[in-house]
DNA sequence: CTTGGGTCCTGTGCGC
DNA sequence: TGCGCACAGGACCCAA
C-alpha cells in the first residue's frame, strides 16, 4: 500500500503505539525480506526506546536510543498490523483489523513495555528493513540522492524545472524518479498529472513554468487529499473494512480505464498504456 | 549520462 | 470448478 500518503497514515498509526515505547520482545520469522535482516536486527531493537516513527520519502523511520534508526520500506504490499491491550472507550486504530494475509506472511513481530504488539506482512516480500547509525542517515546509499519532500518547502517550480530541463524522457517516468521528488508513486503521479493537464507522455523538458507550478500545487494537493482519507486501498484489501484508506474512492483517472473524464467540460475517455511496464492513466483529452 | 527492460516474490482476478 | 496468464502501490541492476 505504500506511496507517499499510505506511508504517512502507517507512520501515523504507529508514532502513537511506539514513540516513546520500549520493545520488549522481538520475534524474527525468517532470514530476509527483500534483503537480509542487519546482523543482529532483532537482538538490536530489543530493549531500545522508541523516540518518534517518522518518514521519508516512502520509507518509516523509528528513532532509537541507541543512536540507530530502524528503517523500513513497505515495498508493494507490506503492512503493519498494531493490536493494543482493550482500552475501554478507545475506538480502534485504522490498523487495528486483521491481517488479509493471516498469518502465513507475518515476518516479524514485537512487543512494547506497554504491551502492545506490532506485527509486519509483507506477502511479496519487497520490502526491506534496516539499522542504520542516525548520524549516518542523511549518507546511506537508501536516502544519499532522494529529493525534496512534496510537501515541504524545497519542492517548488524552480526545482521541477531544474530537474527536467534537457530531459526526453517521459514527465510521468521522471515524476517518478525519487531523487526528483520523494514519495510519488504510480497512482499519484497520473493523478497530479490528471489534474494538471499535462499528458504523462510529454517529454519532461518540454514541461513549461505554467505547467510546473500546476504540477507543484497538485501535487502537494492531491497528496494532502490522500493522507486525510487515509491513504488508498486496492481490491485485494478492501474488504469490510472500514479502516483501510478511502482514497481510491477519489481516483480520477487511476484505475478507470474507459470510464468518463471527471474533468468538468471534458467529454474524454480515461485511457491506459504502458509506461516502463507500468500503467499509466490519464485523459487523452484534456491532459496534453 | 540517460533510458529501457528485466528482476525480485506472491496473490488475485479474469477469460476460457 | 480448474487453469493459465496478465497484472499489482517499488526500486535496483545492467546493457545499450
Amino acid at each position: 500500500m505504500p506511496e507517499l500518503p499510505e506511508v504517512e497514515t502507517v507512520r501515523r498509526g504507529l508514532q502513537p503505539v511506539l514513540g516513546g515505547a520500549r520493545v520488549v520482545r522481538v520475534e524474527q520469522r525468517r532470514p530476509d525480506l527483500r534483503f537480509p535482516f542487519p546482523y543482529g536486527f532483532a537482538q538490536r531493537l530489543t530493549g531500545a526506546r522508541v523516540d518518534a516513527v517518522l518518514r521519508r520519502a516512502k520509507y518509516l523511520l523509528a528513532s532509537l536510543d541507541t543512536g540507530e534508526t530502524w528503517v523500513t520500506h513497505l515495498g508493494m504490499t507490506g503492512r503493519f498490523l498494531v493490536e493494543r491491550p482493550e482500552v475501554q472507550g478507545e475506538s480502534p486504530g485504522r490498523f487495528t483489523h486483521a491481517a488479509p494475509e493471516g498469518a502465513k506472511h507475518a515476518h516479524l513481530a514485537l512487543e512494547t513495555d506497554a504491551g502492545a504488539r506490532v506485527t509486519f506482512f509483507d506477502a511479496r516480500r519487497f520490502g526491506y528493513m534496516g539499522l542504520i547509525p542516525t548520524a549516518e542517515l542523511g549518507s546511506h546509499p537508501w536516502f544519499a540522492e532522494i529529493g525534496p519532500e512534496p510537501l515541504e518547502p524545497g519542492f517548488d517550480a524552480a526545482h521541477l524545472l531544474g530537474a527536467f530541463k534537457g530531459r526526453s524522457q517521459a514527465v510521468k517516468t521522471v515524476l517518478l524518479d525519487q531523487r526528483v521528488v520523494a514519495g510519488l508513486g504510480n497512482i499519484y503521479v497520473c493523478e497530479a498529472l490528471h489534474r494538471s493537464g499535462v499528458s504523462p507522455r510529454r517529454p519532461a523538458g518540454k514541461v513549461g513554468r505554467a505547467a510546473a507550478l500546476r504540477l507543484v500545487k497538485d501535487v502537494r494537493a492531491v497528496l494532502e487529499e490522500a493522507i486525510i482519507a487515509g491513504g488508498s486501498t486496492l481490491r485485494d484489501y478492501a474488504q469490510a473494512d472500514g479502516l483501510s484508506g478511502l482514497f481510491q474512492h477519489s481516483w480520477a483517472v487511476y484505475g478507470r480505464e474507459g470510464e468518463p473524464c471527471i474533468r468538468p467540460g471534458c467529454a474524454g475517455t480515461v485511457a491506459r498504456f504502458a509506461q516502463g511496464g507500468r500503467s499509466t492513466f490519464f485523459c487523452p483529452r484534456c491532459q496534453r
